[in-house]
DNA sequence: GTCTATACAGCGATAGAC
DNA sequence: GTCTATCGCTGTATAGAC
């Protein structure tokens, strides 16, 4: 049984390529970018993470989970279909704070360089996100404090991109009121006229 | 005076490279890349373009020239603003039917890579797209054709994010009728009830 | 304007000692 | 679990012949 101290070297590892893939991309960062960061060797890392592939594969499976948990938290609470789709933008505006891309948009761009596996798994974190939001757009739609045309699943895919780009386009600015902006129009086209 | 018979050695070696970038991103392709699809050597490359920034800038250039063609012939056109908001879409729409992220969209998301002066020219993109959707918009509501809450340049920058964003989130999906649905929504979110 | 040849740094990855 | 040492490859870039 190995001893943990917290954090784990795995962890430490995951935390720092998360950053560096956000920041710079899948193919903008490198086994030595981590190391250094660490203080350990790339030799190291591989004990960890066999190749790049696994650990770019280790990275998507616990920003879905953290993600969905996120999710989750926001279902917990008490607000309306329009602070739940709120507390979501603001889930995006927390990454764009921090400087960073969404890792799944950042690999999303990349996808033509990487493995099937990594692919596959950013489809299922789109597909995680579409199906929350489709949830929620229909309980608004019922309780009428939501309105849009087209269904719930095209007005959810809809949103996932348009937060995804707003958070792109963002970027070569550097400006995070631009995220902010672009958000609040998207919800404010959501919202009941009432 | 060189004879140029088309096309210019330097013309598809930025033909090449822009399909390389805008597929796999500036991280993602190389100059070994562009030569081998070009039956040229490295070396030569490096007459055309001393070095890869300065590939990436003539790329931007002429993709941002290319691109403000386009919205001057949708300005020439007969149609009313929502027509010419359909075609702005629709150049987002040729770009994914070609398998293909918008130049300057990849561009962002490695923004934290690229040197300085292709930053400001993926700036310079942006802002021309948003000037040219503001003034669309503006002349949509003075018509009544268009609706939307919130001024026009907000809008504008929305519509933007919102567009590459669909582009992005289509690409690990290879899904051209995942854009065209989103670009569908977003339209219609703007069309006047009337 | 394109070539051969090469420099040199960085990459992902592995073997084997400790 | 981390290290040193190293491999084979690819990256950008340059010098100089043709």
């Amino acid at each position: 049984m190995t001893p943990r101290r917290r954090a784990d070297t795995a962890e430490r590892i995951l935390d720092s390529a998360e950053r560096l893939v956000q920041e710079r991309g899948y193919n903008g960062f490198s086994y030595a970018d981590v190391a250094a960061e660490l203080g350990v060797t790339k030799a190291s890392l591989h004990y960890h993470f066999p190749g790049k592939a696994e650990l770019g594969e280790a990275l998507l499976v616990r920003y879905t989970e953290r993600f969905e948990c996120a999710l989750e938290a926001i279902d917990a609470s008490t607000g309306d279909p329009a602070a739940k789709l709120a507390a979501y933008a603001d889930l995006y505006g927390d990454v764009v704070r921090g400087r960073r891309m969404c890792l799944c948009g950042m690999l999303a761009a990349e996808v033509g360089t990487l493995p099937e596996p990594i692919r596959r798994a950013i489809v299922v974190f789109f597909d995680a996100s579409e199906a929350w939001l489709e949830r929620v757009l229909d309980e608004g739609r019922v309780d009428a404090t939501l309105e849009f045309s087209g269904t719930a699943r095209e007005t959810a895919r809809m949103l996932v991109g348009a937060l995804e780009g707003a958070m792109l386009v963002a970027r070569p600015y550097d400006d995070v009121e631009r995220f902010d902006e672009s958000a609040n129009r998207l919800l404010a086209g959501l919202r009941a006229a009432s």
